[in-house]
DNA sequence: AAGAGTAAGTTACAAAAAGTAACCATATGA
DNA sequence: TCATATGGTTACTTTTTGTAACTTACTCTT
């Protein structure tokens, strides 16, 4: 059990090692690249948004607006202007009344929307075990 | 080529039908524990603190707040305060004067390290291409 | 002995981001 | 004629962040 524990820290040591060959944290926002576009990208709302592209591959504003529950349209409309100019998303706009505009995800973004899945898998599986703790933490 | 994309689709919208049987993120925030947890857990700065905490393994308040650059006191301790709570990090203070005091990753933390680093490497190999979409929406 | 330094924060105040709700154009259906 | 629908925008309020000074208590320097 402790020698599991011990061998996944070496191989994490080795891996951020490596990263943190090419990528420095250290450095301000504006020069940490890495930093500034996961801000973007792994913002709650754009998770939201994301990962209900992915499901179901094209959505309207107000659709969209109504699975990202809880979501304004003032931020979605932001958000959906910075994924898009971040390549994750494409908007499309066609001359009808109403105007009818389509939103889904780039091949890009579907790459990304996989490595975001697993990650919402992991707090799926877990997030009653941080409920768990949360409620022991309060009582101490 | 197009049915690499198309079958990384369907896998894709299998996994979040999946996923969506038990978790509905239609439901309010405090409805839906995992938005809730994941908008701790995958905030910014929490994401760096958690990943310097992978690579040190300890690392002293004021330390931390040197690597996670541009982290202010202020945020820095709210944030291990609820990184704490929720399970991921653990605190040890010593008696000593000046107090010294140790910030480490759990077992559960380091788990979730492991994911989060997995997101932090794609966003390392990507970031230029975001970069360079970036450039170009700018253009348009 | 006075003053500076140190660690791990806290606090008051300012700035930025997010939420709220009303509003826009335009056309269709009741 | 008035309500409805779409895809937003705008002005205003509230919440969250950021900034910088301050705290406590002991030690080291001068």
């Amino acid at each position: 059990m402790e020698t599991v524990v011990e061998n996944q820290k070496f191989r994490m040591a080795r891996k951020l090692e490596k990263m943190f060959g090419h990528i420095d944290y250290r450095n301000p926002p504006e020069l940490c690249p890495v930093r500034d576009v996961m801000s973007v990208a792994s913002d709650q709302w754009s998770t939201l948004i994301l990962l209900w592209l992915g499901y179901f591959h094209v959505l309207r504003f107000n659709k969209l607006k109504k699975y990202v529950y809880g979501i304004s349209n003032k931020v979605l409309s932001q958000r959906l202007k910075v994924l898009e100019a971040d390549g994750y998303i494409s908007r499309e706009a066609f001359n009808e009344v109403p105007v009818r505009v389509e939103y889904s995800l780039t091949d890009f973004g579907q790459t990304y929307v996989e490595k975001l899945l697993e990650l919402t898998e992991w707090m799926q599986a877990n997030s009653p075990k941080v409920l768990a703790n949360r409620e022991k933490y309060g009582l101490l």
